[in-house]
RNA sequence: GCCGGGAUGGCGGAAUUGGUAGACGCACGGGACUCAAAAUCCCGCGGUGGCAACAUCGUGGGGGUUCGAUUCCCCCUCCCGGCACCA
């Protein structure tokens, strides 16, 4: 054996010999129970970076430790493979998408072999090839055919000098991030998919999943399940005159019926109708409306602008009072949410209270919660709160469900407005004017409208030499590709250029890791697999990645394509990996980053970063602080550099040692080191040990419950075995139950810290050391899988370590005699002693009482009272 | 702004169900080995006082519950993630 460790000749050799014996491939089939946990499956951003290290091998440990626990494991593989970067570096090097992705995911899948994952790459799919989004094709025109896809107008954010929708991210401060332009808003039609019709059951499963709370609380506020009323004001008289909607008022909603008799007046968005009917003789309001049309649709920018609104001159009726209540334009109210149009009591409600106040609106009291006091000079949390109704006519006296039942019944009864229950959640909107994603399977001819391709026509093949220039999607330049037979009439029709959301892609490709070569979408390969039995990713995705693959599984079922209900039986979400951001203006009013190699820190006393320079130049660019590695904002780091020097295992080691997996990190490596320091070590220990030749481990003669072997044991080797064996149990607990690799780390270290203190050389104690190799081995395996094989393959010739089970505790080993208590003086830690572990509580507490350490700070006083706590502690209070 | 999360030594973190705060490691200091260095090994390492034994303070800030709070409750600050076209 080789005295040195060396994970350049290890960690290769080791790798093909699960290469050569398809040590990974999970068959469809099996009398284990299976096992599928999946990594989220990465974009082909160029290089993988420390988010994916930490991530696949976290997933890897479980995978290995699940397998030793004897589950038929699947660990996947796949690519993200369409989406905006590609289109970004295309337009930056002229070279066409498809190359730069195919070349990405070749350089990528040699650095996860590299990392020595336990991937089944028989399964591996990417979702830019035709095999594979052909189904995101074919699944869309069943869902159209079932009205669960449908066509409307949606709002999106266009650069005028491009003459190009913008993606959220490609807009910084309200302007174009190539041109500067200030963007505008647009309304073109768009394909859209009802999950709001799955929105109750999107909520209520989510109870039953193994997921982490926290996640399930994200995603009920987001779907946002509310319950209320809605109803019409109806509009005044020359109000009606002039809407021609052939309806009778302005149709609201409202979670709080109870403070009706509130409604001083009502809002709408600017793109309501009753907003263009206004404008249409007021040239003021056209001008406001034109400026809410300005700047972009994202909720937080909405939601920090300043709330600024116009009367319309339009007013509608109090349903109860008649009276006439004003509409306005309220920059506010979201067209997307409800019915546009909201009525505003600004005595109970902070946003209309704002508005009131800045329009010098009336505030109205009409609740009374108890004990508070009310007064219109400046809002109170309070004023939100249910309470009793005031002012308020008939419903006085109501509490808040009576006046909301009454309320409802009364509009009911005048036929102006029910019940219902409202979600925040909105519909899907899948369509994107890009290029390098899936083609939606539509043709729009002249005389039949959209007409579906037909099946037997698909895929919809994505043409894949274009190269996107910035302006407009290329696809819709293309004749070769939009040109077509309408294929019901025949005539001259033409292709939706529309591509679907990348969000479709990471919907279902978990699904087709079961059956990645099925001549249909799935096949019932995918109901062995199904559900996952660990999903593993970022935190970021908590949401839409998220709750779209609930959805998009839901919708399988109901079309019989699969069984499982839901997708994601447990998930871990991972703690982002995070680094320094740097960038600068260009000079068109556009953003350029720089990587955090590129540039020199000036620190501050308090060791914040005050400053930052190009080392190229010396130039200053700005620092925009931390936040996730990502390609874009050019902070990721390659972790290339680390395996060359240290080899996959060090970093694997490195990763899962320093931190447990939900934590959000920021990244650094000036610890690295200890982890090849480690490894180094275990390296030696096994080499020195078997410098005395190779013995069986040791087997615990004593049966159960006789003591722990003292006797036949010394001491320290007695005590060595009830650490390892501890060690076992906790590790097991560590990665099966708890997930968190770091403490089972550090406890794999404890025990080798003792195992190098109680080394000796008789035959026992060879026994010993050879069962505490052995099991760590097993124990590590999991996080460094090539040092952990090589090892092993010279503790125990002619066996292979990831055929073997995961250890099994020695009760015999783990009995104790006496046990440690601590003992505290009111709540204040005074000093230890040791008990026999049969002894009573009352003889524990006698010996507490006359222990001297306890005496001296009772300063002669009696005990008021004792607490002793069952193997821990005795507290005396005084 | 809204939703979710976080803050513990110089640094990463541990303390699993309210029960010894700082496991394990990094950095640092001292020592051994060496002509020297690297590597390796040993010792120390939250603050204050003390030769020491030990005492005392200490888990972002403020308050509370409890025999006992890093852990539970209330308020606040800062940071991270998401906010529907980044993935």
């Amino acid at each position: 054996m080789d005295p040195q460790y060396h994970p350049r000749a290890i960690e290769p050799a080791v790798q093909k010999e699960w290469t050569d014996s398809r040590a990974f491939a999970a068959p469809d089939a099996s009398p284990k129970p299976k096992y599928f946990c999946v990594p989220m499956l990465p974009y082909p951003s160029g290089k993988l970076h420390m988010g994916h290290v930490r991530n696949y091998t976290i997933n890897d440990a479980l995978y290995h430790y699940l397998r030793m626990k004897g589950m038929n494991v699947l660990f996947p593989m796949g690519w993200d493979a369409f989406g905006l970067p590609a289109e970004n570096a295309a337009m930056a090097n002229g070279v066409p998408p498809a190359k730069w992705t195919w070349d990405n995911i070749a350089y990528m899948k040699k650095q996860c072999q590299a990392m020595g994952w336990a991937i089944d790459w028989s399964r591996e799919i990417a979702t830019c090839s035709p095999d594979y989004y052909r189904w995101n094709q074919w699944f869309f025109l069943r869902l159209w055919e079932k009205g669960v896809i449908y066509r409307t107008t949606g709002v999106v954010t266009w650069d005028p000098v491009d003459m190009t929708v913008l993606a959220n991210e490609q807009v910084i401060d309200g302007r174009g991030w190539r041109t500067g332009a200030l963007v505008e808003k647009r309304e073109i039609p768009m394909w859209y998919m009802r999950i709001t019709q799955y929105a109750d059951e999107l909520v209520d499963s989510l109870d039953g999943l193994g997921w982490p709370e926290q996640v399930k609380q994200m995603q009920r506020n987001w779907i946002g399940r509310s319950y209320g009323v809605e109803f019409t004001l109806p509009y005044a008289p020359q109000t009606a005159a002039r809407m021609k909607d052939n309806k009778a008022g302005l149709k609201v909603f409202t979670t709080r019926a109870d403070t009706i008799m509130g409604i001083t007046f009502a809002a709408v968005a600017a793109e309501h109708a009753l907003a263009t009917e206004a404008a249409r003789d007021n040239p003021q309001l056209a001008a406001f409306i034109e400026e809410c049309r300005r700047g972009g649709v994202q909720e937080a920018e909405l939601a920090t602008m300043e709330k600024k609104g116009m009367p319309t001159g339009l007013f509608v009726l109090h349903p109860f009072t008649k009276a006439p209540v004003e509409v306005w334009v309220g920059n506010y109210v979201l067209m997307g949410y409800g019915e546009g149009a909201v009525m505003a009591v600004p005595g109970h409600d902070e946003r209309d209270f704002a508005f009131a106040k800045k329009y010098g609106l009336e505030i109205k009291r009409v609740i009374d919660v108890a004990g508070q006091e009310y007064s219109t000079d400046a809002w109170q949390p309070w004023y939100e709160q249910a309470g009793v109704n005031v002012n308020s006519g008939k419903y006085d006296g109501m509490a808040q469900a009576a006046a909301i039942d009454a309320v409802s019944a009364d509009l009911a009864a005048m036929e102006l407005g029910t019940k219902r229950v409202q979600y925040r959640l909105r519909d899907w909107g899948i369509s994107r004017q890009r290029y390098w994603g899936t083609p939606i399977p539509i043709i729009q001819c002249g005389q039949c409208g959209d007409v579906a391709v037909p099946d037997a026509q698909l895929p919809v093949v994505l043409p894949e030499d274009l190269v996107p220039d910035g302006s407009g999607s290329p696809l819709a330049k293309s004749p070769a590709f939009y040109e077509c037979q309408c294929p019901k009439c025949g005539g001259p029709a033409k292709r939706d250029t529309d591509t679907m959301d990348t969000f479709v892609d990471s919907s279902w490709y978990f699904m087709r890791y079961a059956c990645p070569d099925a001549n249909s979408m799935v096949d019932e390969r995918a109901d062995y697999w199904m559900p996952l039995d660990m999903y593993i990713g970022g935190i970021e995705h908590a949401i839409l990645h998220l709750l779209y693959a609930r959805f998009w599984t839901k919708a399988m079922r109901d079309m019989g394509l699969v069984k499982a209900d839901e997708p994601f039986a447990n998930l871990l979400t991972q703690g982002m990996v995070l680094n320094h951001i740097f960038s600068r203006r260009t000079a068109k009013g556009g953003v350029e980053y720089f990587s955090p190699e590129e540039v020199d820190l000036a620190m501050d006393a308090e060791g914040k970063v005050a400053g930052a320079k190009l080392k190229a130049d010396g130039s200053a660019v700005d620092y925009d602080g931390i936040g996730t590695m990502s390609k874009s904002k050019r902070n990721g780091v390659d972790p290339q550099d680390m395996i060359e020097r240290y080899g996959a295992d060090t970093a694997r080691l490195y990763v899962m040692s320093a931190s447990p997996p939900t934590d959000t990190v920021l990244w650094s490596d000036e610890s690295v080191e200890g982890s090849f320091k480690f490894l180094k070590r275990l390296w030696k220990m096994v080499h020195d040990h078997l410098e005395g030749g190779r013995v069986e481990r040791y087997v615990s003669p004593s049966p159960l419950g006789e003591g722990r072997g003292e006797g036949q044991l010394s001491k320290p080797l007695a005590d060595l075995r009830f650490k390892l064996h501890k060690t076992i149990a906790k590790v097991g607990d560590d990665y099966g139950r708890r997930l968190q690799f770091n403490t089972a780390i550090a406890a794999v270290r404890e025990l080798l810290n003792l195992y190098l203190d109680g080394q000796d050389k008789d035959p026992a104690a060879r026994a010993v050391a050879q069962e505490v190799l052995e099991d760590s081995m097993l124990m590590l395996g999991p996080i460094v899988p090539h040092i952990a094989t090589a090892l092993w393959n010279e503790l125990r010739p002619g066996t292979r370590l990831i055929d073997q089970s995961w250890p099994a505790v020695d009760k015999a080993a783990l009995v104790q005699d006496s046990i440690r208590l601590m003992l505290q003086v009111n709540g204040k830690l005074r000093g230890h002693m040791d008990v026999p572990a049969s002894a009573s509580h009352e003889e524990i507490e006698a010996m507490a009482l006359a222990d001297p350490n306890v005496s001296k700070f009772m300063e002669g006083k009696p005990a008021r009272k004792v607490i002793v706590v069952r193997g821990r502690l005795v507290n005396v209070v005084v």
